[in-house]
DNA sequence: GAGATCAGTGTGACTTTATCACTGAACTGT
DNA sequence: ACAGTTCAGTGATAAAGTCACACTGATCTC
C-alpha cells in the first residue's frame, strides 16, 4: 500500500507512526485539492497519478505552473503550513491520485528523523524552483507559436483538449490559441474538431 | 560576527562545528556570485546585504527571478549541492555583501539536528517558490506600462539605472522601456537623462 | 581641445500577441 | 425539436517585441 513511496525508506519506529497518523486518500480526475484563499490542511505526499498547479492572476485568466506526480510532496502547502497564510495558487487533480495526507506534527518528525525524508523534499523544491524558473523563461521571452507545436508534440494524437484549457496551459488567451491552431491546420500540421486536436504526420 | 544570523540558534556544539568549518566571505557590489552552467562550489547564507538572481533565456534576453537579503540561503545552490546539475541562473551583488559559505557536510549535519535551521531553510524555500510565482503572474498576464511605473514608484528619486537594466528587471526589451519611459516624460511623470531617472511629484 | 570611440538612448517600420466584441457551430437535456 | 450552453472562428484595435539605424553625451587619445 506504501509501495515505491518515499515512507519505505524510514526507520521502522517512524513507518509505524506514519501508518497509523496517515490517512491515505484517493482523488478522481478533476477533484480540486485546494483553491487560492484556502487554508491547508494537511501535508500531500504523491503516491500515484498526476496533479496540476495553477493559478488565476488579478486579470482572471490563468496558467498552469507545474504538475506534480509518484513521490512530490505539495510544496505549496508546505509553505502555507509554515507561513500560515493561504494558497495562492489551485490544485487540480488529473488523473486518478493517491496521496498520503501528512499531519503537521508527523511532518516535523519525519523531518527530523529522517534524512531520507528530508532528502525527497528538497528534491520535490528543487524540481519546483527549476520548473518556475523555466517557466517564466518560456513565458518571458518565447514565442508563443513555438510554445503551442512543443506542447502539442510532447503528447499522443488526438489530444482531447479545449482551446480554453489550452490556452490556460501556455498562459495566454483563447482566441490566440485558436488562431495558431487555425494557422496549424492551414499548413495541414493538425486536424480540428471540437474538443479534439490531431497531430498529422509526426 | 554571526549576529542577526540564522546561526545564532544553533546548539553550542554544532554552533562551535559551524564556526570553525564555514568560510565568511565579503562580496563588493558587481561581484558575480555564480553564473549559469557553474558547478555548486558551496552554499552562500547571506549575513547582510543584497544579491539580484537572474537569467537568460535562450533569446539572450534576461530576467531578474528574484533577490537574496539576509538569513536567506541560496536555494538554488541547495538544488545544485543535491543533483549535480550546474546552475540554470546567475547571481550579482548589488550591495555590498556577508555570506557564510557553509560546506555540504555542515549544512546535512545542520538539517540533521536543528529544528530551527531546518525551518529557516523551508522558509526562505517558500519565498522562492513564492516569488517566482508572482513573477509567473506578472509576466504573464500584466501590462508593461503598469509594472514600469510600480518598479519606479517603489524607489527613491533620483534612480540611477540604464534603460537595459531596467529591462532585464521587467523581463523585457530596452526599446520597450525606453518608449514607455518618453511616453511618462510626455506626461510630465518623469525626468530623463542618460542613466538616470527622476521621478516628479510623487 | 578636436576628433575618435562607445555606451546609452530615440524612433520608424513591421510582426506578434492580447483584448474586445460578436457570430456561428456543436453538444446537452428535456 | 427546441432552448440553453459550451466551444470555436474572426475582424478590429491596442500593446508589446523585433530589427535596423540614427543620434547624443561621456570618455579617451593624441
Amino acid at each position: 500500500m506504501l509501495d515505491h513511496s518515499i515512507l519505505e525508506t524510514l526507520p521502522r519506529e517512524l513507518q509505524k507512526e506514519a501508518l497509523e497518523s496517515i490517512r491515505i486518500m484517493r482523488f478522481p480526475p478533476g477533484k480540486v485539492l485546494f483553491q487560492a484563499g484556502e487554508h491547508c490542511q494537511g501535508l500531500p505526499l504523491m503516491l500515484s497519478g498526476a496533479v496540476k498547479v495553477q493559478m488565476t492572476g488579478v486579470s482572471g485568466n490563468s496558467i498552469v505552473l507545474y504538475r506534480m506526480g509518484a513521490d512530490d510532496i505539495c510544496t505549496l502547502s508546505i509553505g502555507c503550513l509554515m507561513t500560515g497564510y493561504g494558497y495562492r495558487a489551485e490544485a487540480v487533480v488529473e488523473e486518478e491520485s493517491e496521496a498520503a495526507m501528512v499531519p503537521r506534527g508527523l511532518f516535523d518528525r519525519l523531518m527530523d528523523q529522517s534524512a531520507a525524508f528530508r532528502l525527497g523534499i528538497m528534491e520535490s523544491y528543487g524540481r519546483r524552483l527549476d520548473d518556475l524558473m523555466l517557466l517564466v523563461e518560456e513565458v518571458a521571452f518565447r514565442r508563443m507559436d513555438e510554445r503551442l507545436e512543443e506542447w502539442l508534440q510532447a503528447r499522443r494524437s488526438p489530444i482531447h483538449i479545449t482551446h480554453q484549457e489550452l490556452a490556460v496551459e501556455l498562459g495566454t488567451a483563447r482566441e490566440v490559441v485558436s488562431r495558431l491552431l487555425k494557422e496549424l491546420e492551414r499548413k495541414s500540421r493538425v486536424r480540428l474538431a471540437r474538443g479534439k486536436i490531431e497531430l498529422i504526420g509526426s
